[in-house]
DNA sequence: GTCAAATGAGAAAACGTTTTCTCAATGAAA
DNA sequence: TTTCATTGAGAAAACGTTTTCTCATTTGAC
């Protein structure tokens, strides 16, 4: 019935159910003025050719393409995806699609995607980066379509959303102490990132003043190094360390192994960001902060929809609080449950 | 100019040129006839206010609406990102936007994704997943629209991508043995996935009829326990594993470290998959073969265009070539250029 | 000067919807 | 019966393009 060239369109349907065109379209939408028993014949016919409208025809005329863009430049997708993947399942059942669009860090390929999808008539723009002190490569403040920045900076007057990454290194230290470390050490990337400044500021503030803080890059061989740093140094060493991302804790993890220090027994770990693929199969698997990019995501998409249905919304930066998501490599005696704020 | 309320229609810009509406649309596509003086009017105008046509007019007119959509169950994205690269790559400056649907695996979801694309017009669809041997969770064989499957497996008739998975065991297995490697242990995945089957037979067929091959899991864990058992069971050692994937390999290492094996003097280590922050984060840096996804990606792109355009295409599965992206696990001796077909 | 061909440009239809307007038929109140 | 409100349903306009027609004017050949 379907499948042969080109779907049935509401002039079909009209016909075979005998009615206008007009009453078709008001049967199916459950507006205007016509017999109960017309509407039900209308939607029948309907159903059973499977009838279903053209969304460019009814975009047209409605200035709506129930259509989004998520704009970004983090190609390995770490951040992208989770936060693609909220938006996704917050907009879906209402109808939305969503255009992908990997801009790398070309000005131009950006420009050229943004054009696209204007044409395109989205009703707004998701931006979201790889870095959430970093703007992408395009200025969106003019574009004639709502804008909401997620994991990415915005611009002034924008709105945005990040996760609370105070918040998650505060979870992290609370953990640790509340499992009995005393004595941690924060080793961490590099301290121009605002979330690294944001983590270290929470972990000094909550563990107090004398705390150690390493700032180093993002990589495994950084963690392997601080843990060398430490250990080779004297002085009473750390019987947990805070680690500013998993691969950090990872390269900590297998540093601390080769010096024969057992984790966790003797010293406990926490990641941040729990990017699974790294934290679970790590050996013990990785106890981490979670941001949670995935209700970012959500939330994100809710509000670009909100602003696309013409309801006002504050500007600002809004933060959402951090998981933690409980693994083995703090100790067994922990609960093995998620901890929300 | 732009900004306020509304883009400028065709109907502005005709009437600022001075012409009527069908002129400057003809003007603007080249298209009909009238005075070069008229035409560049027209096209001066346009660039000046900025005009762009709205697609979804275009597209209710041509029926193109120069959108696809790429369907997949790749939660991870590992497989689905490169792929999804390659299709932008291949299509943007072609004016096609792309709408990513994750499906996880859940046939309702997928359902509602198809139907939202369809209404929407899309011009095909691409599928494609996180396994070369299993569909996805829904039957696309009767969209009314091209279907082009990548690195997924497509119904009988359909046109299909994927990587040619006993070249890159072929390229690993040669380019050990010009390393001068005689005795090459295959260390991979479960072999009821195809491309176990493919790249384990075709190790077979290169190194000689008695090659060991173990089978096992995706997992670091699996690659640690594989050496364990190589190297605890009596007999002549390996003096190079070439394994499934990275994470495997991955695993391997560190077993073969915690033995006091050195990689790459006592055995060099071939990964698969060239998973960049795996194989490029190892220690040393892995030798990894490359399926080339955005390549596929790319063809994946030029294809499902070609039938949205009528053209024709030769039904069957088509494989790509692998890449051999050599790095330092297999001896500083190799070059360090990467090898391809 | 006549006629055919070429040129320049606009009118109108079409795409598939939704929405507003119109109108005839029905029913009820006087 | 007349009048008026209500009901059911269709006609037409609108959304922003592209394309096909039509037509008046100019050009050129004789």
């Amino acid at each position: 019935m379907r499948g042969k060239g080109g779907r049935q369109t509401i002039r079909d349907l009209a016909a075979m159910a005998g009615v206008s065109i007009s009453t078709a379209s008001k049967a199916l939408n459950d507006t205007g003025r016509m017999g109960e028993e017309t509407r039900q014949r209308v939607k029948r016919v309907a159903r059973e050719i499977g009838f279903r409208p053209n969304a460019l025809a009814q975009g047209l005329l409605s200035k709506r393409s129930f259509t989004i863009g998520l704009l970004t430049n983090d190609t390995y997708g770490r951040f992208t995806l989770p936060v693609m993947a909220g938006v996704s399942e917050a907009l879906v059942d209402r109808g939305v699609s969503v255009f992908l669009c990997a801009i790398e860090d070309d000005p131009a390929l950006g420009q050229v995607h943004v054009d696209a999808m204007l044409d395109k008539q989205v009703d707004g723009i998701i931006a979201t980066g790889k870095r959430v002190d970093r703007r992408l490569p395009i200025d969106l403040s003019d574009v004639p379509v709502p804008v909401v920045y997620a994991f990415t900076e915005g611009g002034p007057d924008s709105v945005s959303f990040r996760s609370d990454d105070a918040h998650g290194a505060t979870l992290a230290v609370e953990w640790l102490k509340a499992s009995g470390r005393q004595r941690i050490v924060h080793v961490t990337g590099p301290e121009d990132f605002f979330s690294v400044r944001e983590r270290s500021g929470a972990f000094r503030a909550v563990t107090g003043n004398g705390a150690t803080v390493l700032f180093g890059e993002w990589s495994e061989t950084w963690g392997r190094d601080a843990v060398d740093r430490i250990w080779s140094s004297p002085g009473e060493k750390p019987d947990a360390l805070f680690c500013g991302n998993d691969q950090i804790a990872r390269g900590a993890v297998d540093a601390l192994r080769e010096r024969g220090i057992r984790v966790p027994e003797d010293v406990a770990i926490v990641g941040f960001d729990n990017w699974e693929i790294v934290a679970a199969q790590m050996r013990p698997p990785l106890t981490s902060v979670d941001m949670d990019l995935k209700e970012l995501g959500r939330q994100a998409g809710l509000t670009i929809l909100a602003l696309a249905e013409g309801q006002p919304v504050e500007p600002g930066v809004r933060t959402l609080p951090c998981r933690l998501v409980v693994r083995q490599s703090c100790g067994v005696g922990s609960p093995k449950t998620e901890k929300r704020r």
